[in-house]
RNA sequence: GGGCGCAUAGCUCAGUGGUAGAGCAUCUCCCUUUUAAGGAGAGGGUCCCUGGUUCGAGACCAGGUGCGCUCACCA
């Protein structure tokens, strides 16, 4: 909900237009060109003794302001945390005129010496203070203190859901915690590149804008492109596009990159996430497995120093290797339907069990992936590879080597939540023209969800793909997990929102 | 898409049919080591929108909008 009444009428922007406008009269600049920052809050308040009574200049926005008369307090908020500031009318001379003039929000550059207070807070004793923009919005600024135990405690904390995701700047600034998922996130990207990159692999960057979509079971996003005269969808995977550099003779190649997905919001979804697809030739999908736990064992410890992760209350262990699970097994444990040999009526009786009736013409690929959404994966809780899925389900994965009617795939599981889906590759390009001819009958019975025929793909596979494992990760989920944060929009900047009224 | 819930000052929230409230923030005055600084005073509202019920609606009813939780969907 935007405040159609927090325009230049309401009272606290109207001051500041005010300040601004006498600031400007005595000849400060509200807006400066730059400062010449050499220190951070956090490097300063961690090596006291070194910089005590030695010169800093550090810059950032003003979070609070502790005014007595003619010496003041504020604490200043720059990229890596707050410090507190002293300056005294007699030492800063007619810049205190400029600093009665300022407020909560503004940003400033300040030159003074390290000391510590009184009460023993490292702080800055201001020289000069130069006011760098001036803020015309209040921030919805909270107070924090300190309870008994020595917890900070945060009062009145800005919390409105609706604001803090439409109005992201303003959650950052007022929320520290925010920025530090972040962060973390940041880390755990370059984590994963610098990973790949002592792995060989080639980072390369593949259309967004495709003229046939693929390599998922998705609705897509739909533009046109007017020079052209042509539709284009944008990608709801990069994996056709990665299969034909590996054809190409790239051995190695992966890509992070957004997709979009025409489908509904949750906690788990937004219409654009970030994704890491790879791919290796001559490898199978049990290297994969081997690869992705080494990969996120790696990011773990590197950028948490750590393995074992407390989410939602539960202890998770990433440490490979991970459990391997057999799609079969764990459903025939779990409802005694033994799905490598069972017909449509079974598996229908079996799923009524759970209140689940799915609609006719079904076919039996669907029906075992959703009796194993219902009776297995709510209750996987360590990091779990789901082995060798059903053949219906999986059009671009290779058809098991020893097992009928299943494929070489895995997908990994944590508490319940997929974060990552993989396969040994399918490159027979006979094959593959039949799995696309079989999605068609699916999309023409009305799965707007079924791949449509990429005929430039099975062009590109017949003249010869090696043997390849594939891999995807869900970089926000991933994320999610890591940082232990509920929903998909707490690790987007932007998540995505209704419009604005 | 279904169900449940929420929407009041810049922020966090009270307000159960009869004059619109508090804390913080803001403004004025005092205050040169304070820290949720303090003391004294003041200003600030389209109670989400549109209708309805009522002598009277922030409150009750209906519809809408936005958000949250949840179920379904999302291999």
């Amino acid at each position: 909900m935007e405040n159609q009444n927090l325009d230049d009428t309401n009272e606290l922007i109207k001051r500041r237009f005010e300040e601004l406008a006498e600031l400007n009269n005595k000849g400060f600049d509200a807006f400066a060109y730059s400062y010449d920052v050499d220190n951070y809050s956090e490097n300063i308040k961690n090596n006291f003794e070194e910089l005590e009574q030695k010169n800093v200049k550090i810059a950032g926005r003003i979070m609070a302001i502790r005014r007595m008369g003619k010496a003041s307090f504020t604490h200043i908020q720059d990229r890596d945390g707050r410090i507190q500031i002293y300056l005294r009318k007699d030492e800063v001379g007619e810049e205190y005129d400029a600093f009665k003039l300022m407020d909560i929000g503004d940003i400033v550059g300040v030159t003074g010496f390290v000391f510590k207070t009184r009460t023993g807070e490292t702080s800055v004793h201001v020289k000069s203070i130069t006011l760098l923009s001036k803020s015309l919005r209040p921030i919805p600024i909270a107070k924090e203190s300190v309870d008994e135990e020595g917890n900070k405690v945060i009062h009145d904390q800005f919390a409105d859901k609706e604001l803090r995701y439409r109005q992201r700047y303003v959650d950052l600034i007022v929320n520290p915690e925010v920025k530090e998922v972040f962060k973390k996130r940041s880390a755990i990207v370059t984590t994963i590149r610098s990973f790949l990159d002592t792995n060989e692999f080639v980072e390369v960057e593949t259309p967004v804008l495709q003229p046939v979509y693929g390599g998922a079971a998705a609705r897509p996003f739909v533009t046109h492109h007017n020079t052209l005269d042509m539709d284009l969808y944008l990608r709801i995977a990069d994996e056709l596009y990665l299969k034909r550099l590996i054809v190409g003779g790239f051995d190695r190649v992966y890509e992070i990159s957004k997709d979009f997905r025409n489908e509904g919001i949750d906690k788990t979804h937004n219409p654009e996430f970030t994704m890491l697809e790879l791919y290796v030739a001559y490898k199978d999908y049990d290297w994969m497995m081997k690869f992705t736990e080494q990969m996120v064992e790696d990011v773990a410890t590197k950028v948490f120093g750590k393995t074992e992760f407390e989410i939602d209350g539960t202890m998770i262990d990433f440490k490979g290797p991970w459990i391997r699970l057999s799609m079969v097994d764990s459903i025939k444990d779990a409802t005694g339907v033994d799905i490598t040999n069972t017909t449509s009526e079974e598996l229908k009786v079996a799923l009524k069990k759970y209140n689940i009736e799915l609609a006719d013409d079904v076919n039996n690929g669907k029906m075992i992936d959703e009796l194993f959404g219902v009776a297995v994966e709510p209750n996987i809780v360590q990091p779990t590879f789901v082995v060798d899925y059903p053949i219906e389900i999986s059009p671009l994965a290779k058809k098991h080597r020893t097992k009928e009617g299943l494929v070489e795939r895995f997908e990994g599981y944590v508490l319940g939540r997929e974060i990552c889906n993989a396969f040994s590759e399918l490159n027979d390009p006979v094959d593959q023209k039949e799995r696309f001819m079989s999605q068609v009958e699916l999309k023409e019975a009305g799965d707007d969800e079924a791949s449509p025929i990429d005929d430039d793909y099975i062009r590109a596979m017949e003249f010869g793909m090696p043997p390849t494992a594939g891999l995807g990760i869900g970089i926000d989920r991933l994320v999610m997990l890591l940082t232990n944060q509920p929903t998909i929009r707490d690790v987007i900047l932007f998540p995505q929102m209704r419009k604005e009224k």
